[in-house]
DNA sequence: TCCATCATGGATTTTAATGTCCATGATGCA
DNA sequence: TGCATCATGGACATTAAAATCCATGATGGA
């Protein structure tokens, strides 16, 4: 079946989002942040700390503490964070599950998926947090 | 981690692009196809009877037997056998995993995704098996 | 100091996808 | 008829992803 990205990836966008959404410079609880985004806390808390890890969410230790985003939404791109989750090589592989395909031996559906893949790439790059958010007064992810 | 189509899913095509290449009306056994395209023979024939299903495979029964395309390969797509093997509906779900995602209720991400995903599925469908078959003398699908 | 928080890592479970094996039956060619 | 093939379906094993749970430790505010 179809994925673009994996499931801590999804909960990382959720989250994310929400982030940006209320952000002024402030930080939210792990719980709270789950709690609002409807997604799993225990699996959800390790995914924040690999992208604390990444650069790509500041940890607030202590009471009152939290996670904040490191940059403003505008400045942070759906691309970054589904490679920042999944791996900078999550959309490499070779689609047709040949290991020695490359631009010199090319599988069969080599180039056709290659430039798929660059407008797919280049519109998951261009798109941020802040594009996504303003469109909409209250966040909406519900199950 | 990314996924355009499931495993049994690949096998189809690799399948599907060998027969192409070596197609002039004539059928190849379950065994030959699954050993010239480096497939798992025990997985891929469950592959192959749901492809018969689908109208997409034609079942060549008795000895001297196998399989062939129903169609010509300038009029199979990669999104139909895409669809074939991992279902109608692969690409449809809500990318930020509401299933209370729509168009009169949309995600953060719908809008933007639901373009990305047309010009995904445009490129997958207007790619047909004789136009990649042609650019190569030799099949090149190995492990 | 107390407590709520994050950090880390290990152990475990659940679930889905993938892959293997086997038994039974039907078909069509030599 | 004998055999190689496909058709079907069930049982099972393996693997990876997803999810849960727990124990320990560090931090910082009240």
């Amino acid at each position: 079946m179809f994925r673009l990205y994996s499931k801590g990836c999804e909960y990382a966008i959720r989250a994310f989002l929400y982030l940006a959404a209320v952000e002024n410079g402030s930080n939210k609880t792990a719980q709270s942040i789950c709690r609002k985004t409807k997604i799993p806390e225990s699996f959800a808390r390790k995914v924040f700390q690999s992208l604390v890890r990444g650069g790509y969410l500041e940890a607030v230790p202590g009471n009152g503490g939290g996670y904040r985003l490191c940059r403003k939404p505008d400045k942070v791109s759906i691309l970054e964070i589904i490679k920042a989750v999944d791996g900078e090589k999550t959309f490499e592989p070779c689609i047709l599950g040949s290991s020695k395909c490359n631009c010199r031996k090319p599988c069969l559906l080599h180039s056709t998926w290659e430039e798929t893949k660059q407008s797919l790439l280049l519109n998951l790059e261009s798109t941020c947090l802040s594009e996504l958010v303003e469109f909409y007064e209250e966040i909406e992810i519900k199950r």
